[in-house]
DNA sequence: AAAACGGGGCA
DNA sequence: TGCCCAGTTTT
């Protein structure tokens, strides 16, 4: 019973379909493991489709401006991705000729490039020996060996990447990563794995003793922020409005979003009035406004809610130079934003 | 070592 | 609702 040769022949019978697996290049192979990071193949696959067409060469992703780069990846989340694969593109082009380093050691210094990145790209690109290890490896792994090392502290990921490099193919590692990957996305899955017509299954430790709901083990669970967000949505007669790049470090760095007021709570309409005859857009000026949601908008992320209020506020004309309706567009905006837009017609 | 970082899908 | 996802960077 070897592990490696089973998973191997499992995948060459069941792996999907994807435009990534039909290259080598290095530039494809990155692109496609940068925008699977976190992120399902289903939510990815659209967005390596318009990059791809977007971004044919390094050179092209090289020479867009950052604001186009974080527009098509609107909508994806963790954001920093988006702006580290841009800076990687114009370093590569600049410094290294548009030649993409071939080697785990150099790879993993890139922006934006893990561990696991690294070895996805050297292993599948350049055919180096180097064990990937994601959620599905943890998931795959600890099952099948019954471990219940938690896979979220530095001896989990130590162990756990130790084992994988232990198990790999040597003669075709990136057949192997693919292979143990694909099978924790499709057969191995969290929940409901399809335990019955697995062909681990005799071998697997956690099917044995009946754990495979209780693995892989994740330590605790991190508590989630609750944040209060009033949206100005301030408009002129021609509807024209106000938005503002996000510069501070934190989320949806670099995205535009409506002038924002963030409070402790969330807030009354008479309380909103208060705040608003001390904001550096409106005290000095003359408005009507109402609110565009009764309840709040609740935006989930990993670590924060947002619980979110619109105010649309007319003015006469804006306290300063605002874009028109029909350019909004163009701006790369959080998902939040964008549902909002959708919505409110200007 | 722990926290920060998005958004969607699913039971 | 809570958990998970082809993780990395910052603190």
């Amino acid at each position: 019973m070897n592990f490696s040769k089973n998973v191997i022949n499992w995948y060459s019978d069941n792996k999907r379909d994807l435009p990534w697996r039909h290259t080598i290049k290095p530039y494809y192979i990155w692109l496609s493991e940068i925008i699977l990071q976190q992120t399902q193949v289903k939510q990815g696959l659209p967005y390596y489709e318009s990059f791809v067409k977007a971004f044919p060469t390094v050179f092209d992703l090289a020479e867009s401006e950052e604001q186009n780069v974080l527009k098509l990846w609107q909508g994806l989340g963790y954001y920093s991705r988006a702006r580290n694969l841009h800076y990687t593109a114009k370093y590569i082009v600049k410094e290294l000729d548009g030649i993409f380093p071939n080697t785990y050691k150099e790879i993993i210094k890139l922006k934006g490039i893990g561990d696991y990145t690294a070895s996805a790209i050297a292993s599948i690109a350049f055919g180096e020996v180097a064990a990937v290890v994601d959620g599905n490896v943890y998931r795959v792994l600890s099952r099948f060996y019954g471990i219940d090392t938690p896979i979220n502290t530095t001896k989990g990921i130590k162990e756990f990447k130790a084992l994988a490099t232990e198990l790999i193919d040597q003669k075709q590692p990136a057949l192997f990563n693919q292979a143990i990957m694909e099978f924790g996305a499709q057969q191995c899955k969290p929940k409901n794995p399809y335990c019955i017509l697995c062909p681990l299954q005799s071998g697997c430790v956690a099917f044995q003793k009946n754990k495979i709901s209780e693995l892989p083990v994740k330590l605790k669970k991190l508590k989630v922020k609750k944040r209060y967000f009033n949206y100005l949505v301030i408009i002129d007669s021609d509807r024209n409005t106000i938005i503002e790049k996000r510069i501070q470090k934190g989320i949806w760095q670099n995205l535009y979003q409506f002038p924002l007021i963030e409070t402790e709570k969330s807030i009354t309409i008479s309380e909103f009035k208060l705040l608003a005859s001390e904001n550096e857009f409106l005290k000095h000026l003359n408005f009507e406004f109402n609110l565009f949601n009764e309840t709040d908008i609740v935006h989930k992320l990993s670590h924060q809610h947002l619980y979110t209020k619109f105010w649309i506020i007319e003015v006469n004309s804006l306290p300063r130079k605002g874009i028109s309706p029909n350019s909004i567009k163009d701006y790369p905006v959080p998902a939040l934003i964008n549902e909002f837009l959708s919505k409110f017609k200007f």
